[in-house]
DNA sequence: TGGCTAATTATCCGTTAGGTTAACAACGTG
DNA sequence: CACGTTGTTAACCTAACGGATAATTAGCCA
């Protein structure tokens, strides 16, 4: 699992990572702040941070005693683009949804080509 | 770590987990089919179908001996719209990133009101 | 300097992930 | 029925994950 975007969706894999995160989205923010909603102890946090900067997903930025912590979104946009190469798949299943109600209604017309399901690439 | 979406993300960091999705993306495959590429044991190819069934991410039908793979996308969107909560982000990340190019080459105008960066939802 | 605050690092622990080989189950076909 | 094909299940191993507590580093301030 040494790929990126396997860190990435590693990264992402964890409700309390994914809410780090949210909480950034909003604004940076202190280790202890991004700590206190959660009942978890300081050095899980502080784990939690380390795998979400190893994933590219934040950086943390020294300030006398405190870090704070940015988000930093280009693994979340690299992971989007490979999600994006199936949205085509699932609007036409979407599609194929809108065709199964509309045989409900109307007997079939003709025997229609069947379109490729395929994403543009090869995904990896 | 029982929630859906944390569910798919541990499914999707997986390269050979992606590799598989990427195959039946273009059509539906027997386990045999999927393992061939690869050079892993039949077992192994076999969890990771599991996990990717157990995901939501494929399902699998008997047909004689064989059993067919189809994907299926439902949980990829889910994945989709929770990082799509982040797009606007980078989409700014990119609009500053033009804002500092502007101000090479022209002075700034005047103090434009900071827009806001986050998502419209708490995402979790 | 001493002490408080902020955060990380060091162990330690139980669970899960991902892989292997070997055994098993289920179906098709001679 | 016997046998090959197709996959799964069982048992086992190592490494990594996610958590805890205790100790340590680093900065601030009186």
């Amino acid at each position: 699992m040494t790929d990126a975007l396997s860190t990435t969706f590693a990264a992402l894999a964890d409700p309390t990572r994914r809410a780090i995160l949210a909480r950034l989205s909003s604004g940076d923010a202190t280790v202890g702040e991004l700590a206190e909603p959660f009942e978890l102890s300081l050095p899980a946090i502080s784990k939690h941070l380390t795998v979400l900067e190893k994933a590219g997903l934040i950086t943390k930025s020294r300030d006398g005693q405190r870090r704070h912590c940015r988000i930093s979104v280009a693994p979340l946009k690299d992971a989007t683009s490979w999600l994006e190469l199936y949205r085509q798949h699932w609007e036409q299943q979407f599609d194929n949804l809108g065709d199964y109600l509309a045989t409900i209604h109307e007997p079939p017309a003709d025997g229609r080509g069947t379109r490729s399901t395929a994403p543009k690439e090869n995904p990896s």
